[in-house]
DNA sequence: GTGGTCTAGACCACA
DNA sequence: GTGGTCTAGACCACA
């Protein structure tokens, strides 16, 4: 079962971070078709948010294909995002968690490594351009 | 010169944006003690947001102790967030980069190896609960 | 329920003296955890300042971790800043009442008593200076 | 001589600093008839703000009849604030200086004891309320 | 209903 | 010219 962490001064609002946690484990693997989100009402008691702001996140979801929402019954996950390269046993996991072990080693902290992630995610996999209206 | 970009889909305000970007090029010594901050008229020019959300960042920035704010002169680095093991030859940077070359190669998308990324950094350096003082 | 009292002509800016003046209840203990400030609107006509230079002052303050401010609820009190030793019934708020009452009788006015106690405050509690981190 | 010290966030605007810190001087004496207001130039110099800054709040004393500005000589104090119950070795100001001593040692920082003082002010010297247009 | 963000524009302080 | 603050008003997120 996915567990939505909200952070309150992260910026984000609190539907857009359900919406994205969802995401990551749908590509992760962690949340696989068939799979159950967890209720509204279970959301609510885990993290003190609004029952409706739930209901938008899984509306948006839904909207994108990714979960059906089934009256009464819950909300349930319609296809993956995992692919084979990123299974939890993947030479691509292994590297990047032996790398934050050296960096940590190296003394630095989350925000440090964070920008050296970015910046590297950025020349890795250029942003497409959105472009005008 | 640092240049911001405004992702207008992001969910983050534009304000946090240039808050995070400043910062990010503060960890990455991008931006050294001393250097001028683009001055709110050539922020507006490159990005046509308002030029106070861009004071609202500035004054944010200001308020960690980042920079000084000079009327009548600009916006200035105060103190740098850069550590000697994020330098641009630092091996740890080099490593990124060969990863996200690899990740790409194996067939990944921008949005696969930021959930990986974002797992990693989780297990890695998890996160400090806020709670109070 | 605090009262915020705006000067305009004390050259203070209308959000730093609901900014102080808060913080100067949660010293006094006036202000407790858990208490609700007075919403923007109740704010506003109390005080005839506009509905965002509140919120300016909300942010101020729960940026330093002082409130809390849950949208659609309020805002509310996160620590306190009391100190025992400045409680309502303490012998050093005594010694002041007693200190203004005598300066009264021997003609001061409020200007002249403000002058000597920032003399006495500055040489009893010197600032620390700023400088650097 | 007068030394201002000019605090670049207290936010005061520097020129009124400059005006409450002189009449502070005014007030406790410090400062006598005769007395030569330092230069604009020597402000510059100790202070780093503009000559502009500093003849802003000269000007604004000599309006209220505090100083006298004598083109290309320099500044005088025209006329004293001090009171004799006010001065160095007044009785008052002997009981500020010992509370101020028994607060530090009650462990109160100068945020503390500023908010009891500020309190204490209020009470016994109510701020005449300025009233309307 | 309550707070958060943004915009456009005004006015001021400072250099 | 550059930054700081404020206002009025719009629109949104959340409860």
């Amino acid at each position: 079962m996915v567990e939505y962490l909200i952070d309150r001064h992260s910026g984000l609002s609190p539907y857009l971070q359900i919406v994205e946690q969802t995401k990551r484990a749908l590509r992760l693997g962690v949340l696989l078709p068939g799979d159950q989100l967890p209720t509204a009402r279970e959301v609510v008691e885990a993290t003190a948010i609004n029952p409706n702001t739930v209901l938008k996140a899984y509306r948006e979801l839904e909207r994108e294909g990714l979960v059906d929402s089934r009256r009464g019954v819950g909300t349930f996950v319609r296809r993956s995002l995992a692919k084979p390269q990123t299974a939890a046993d993947s030479a691509l996991r292994a590297e990047l968690a032996a790398w934050m072990l050296r960096a940590r080693e190296a003394g630095l902290e989350r925000e440090d490594a964070a920008a050296l992630i970015s910046d590297a995610l950025d020349s890795g996999f250029p942003e497409t351009t959105t472009g005008g209206p």
